[in-house]
DNA sequence: GTGACTCTTCCGCTCAGCGGAAGCCATGAT
DNA sequence: ATCATGGCTTCCGCTGAGCGGAAGAGTCAC
């Protein structure tokens, strides 16, 4: 985190967050803990290749072209794009809430969210992060997760948020082996009382877990019935991925019967 | 632009594009036009803060880190956030192609498509910019944007897709009049011959039109029956973001459903 | 008015950034 | 085995881009 120039230009980007997506030019100043000399300079360039807006208060926002420049995010909308046909179809056939996420450092990153009006209130937000271990997705990543990253988040801290979240690391370990062995996490009231979601990890080409995808109902429906639903559209995901997983175990053999094999 | 620091960080995220979105250094360093060693500089630092990653292969491209920052875009998912309900109904009716865009420049950016998987094809993408001039939702985002864009596209090239597109000004002229007019806009096969799409504004809580949502249907279909669908979405969109123009019903003049002919 | 706040422009000092050079490590051809 | 090519990385001394204090303009509230 030197002086340079770069590092003072992310750190105003940093200053942006989901509750304060509008700052002025000393916010931004102070807040960077930049002279604001400097952040008036930086920002006016940034303004100018379009990477910050200026409302008609004057104050600055994300801009669309640094927008637009993200969307190219490979792990972004990439896997969105590729993960969308199979999460309308999860979302249409259940009417609730579909969530996609990937796992970056020791958190979920969600990346997608489809939300009915009537559907339970999630607090999950495109954008927006969330623990690995209290969060159906979550668990999913983190059972495929490499060691070093399981042991990182064994090793931190657990926080509570409701009384049936998962704090104990040894009942944590019990819990993702028991994820792998089924293919499905399910996070029954761990982060919110109201909310149950049935999870499963998304494999990419090389057999890699990229992602997890998940359905939030309401708390005391039996996650039963989901299960099957939110593995096939995993297992489909993984198929638009080229994952070798996904072909060496179709859904149905029966049903492959009468297509042609590539 | 000068040669500063930061015009030269943001010419680096520039040189990704969606047909090459990972790059190796000297790619970069060459699309750029900076010396490979202040290219190796710049991007170690960007990969370090996460707004570039490096693949297997040691190739770069947009980080996550840059895309959850661009993702607080007001304009961006802040727009996408209140429209996806209304986006998702519009889907949900029809099983078509549902699109969100916003007016940038003299281009509509794109921001939400939905697609069913036996929809008709379409070449929009999320993230991605088609001319207002023949597109749906860029005649929408044309009729009501400030009069200066409006010239200054009419003055532009009105570059020619298919035989039905709009490329003489005073045409398009009377084309935007007629989009006021009916409170919607059809384009019907002028920018793919296979395709037809009806568009609406959306209005922002100052009565500005901040974007325009369509429905894309194949060509031959008659766009009558979907126009109340799209007002009605686009009507509930400008509501949830607060506009006075939306919560007073549209005057009753503008019930002319007629549909323009070709 | 006065005070507190914002944003903007100016300008001379200095250190961050620059980029050539050199070297390393792969491929692939001879 | 030798050379060539094209990638990437580290080193280091010169220099001008960036820095930020100072001054001033504009805006609101009391």
């Amino acid at each position: 985190m030197g002086p340079t120039v770069t590092s003072r230009v992310l750190r105003l980007l940093e200053v942006f967050a989901p509750d304060r997506p509008r700052l002025t030019l000393s916010q931004l100043s102070r807040r960077a803990g930049l002279p604001l000399t400097t952040t008036h300079r930086l920002v006016g360039e940034l303004a100018a290749w379009g990477a910050l807006e200026r409302d008609d208060e004057g104050r600055y926002r994300i801009g669309l072209r640094l927008w637009e420049v993200a969307a190219l995010a490979p792990r972004g909308l990439g896997l969105r794009e590729h993960a969308m046909p199979y999460l309308e179809d999860l979302y249409e056939a259940t009417r609730q809430n579909v969530q996609l996420a990937v796992l970056d450092g020791t958190e979920a990153l969600y990346l997608e969210r489809l939300s009915a009006r009537g559907a339970v209130g999630v607090i999950s937000r495109v954008g927006g992060r969330l623990p690995l271990h209290a969060t159906g997705v979550g668990l999913a990543l983190l059972a495929y997760a490499e060691p070093e990253v399981q042991e990182r988040v064994l090793a931190g801290p657990l926080p509570r948020f409701t009384p049936y979240t998962v704090t104990n690391p040894r009942d944590l370990r019990r819990k993702l082996a028991e994820v792998r062995r089924a293919g499905v996490a399910i996070s029954d009231r761990l982060l919110e009382l109201t909310a149950l979601s049935v999870a499963a990890p998304v494999f990419g080409a090389a057999e890699e877990p990229v992602a997890a995808l998940s359905i939030v109902v309401p708390a005391g429906e039996p996650p039963g019935p989901y299960i099957p639903a939110v593995r096939a559209a995993a297992r489909g995901v993984s198929r638009a991925l080229g994952s070798p997983r996904a072909r060496a175990w179709p859904p149905s053999a029966l049903r492959n019967l009468g297509t042609p094999a590539p």
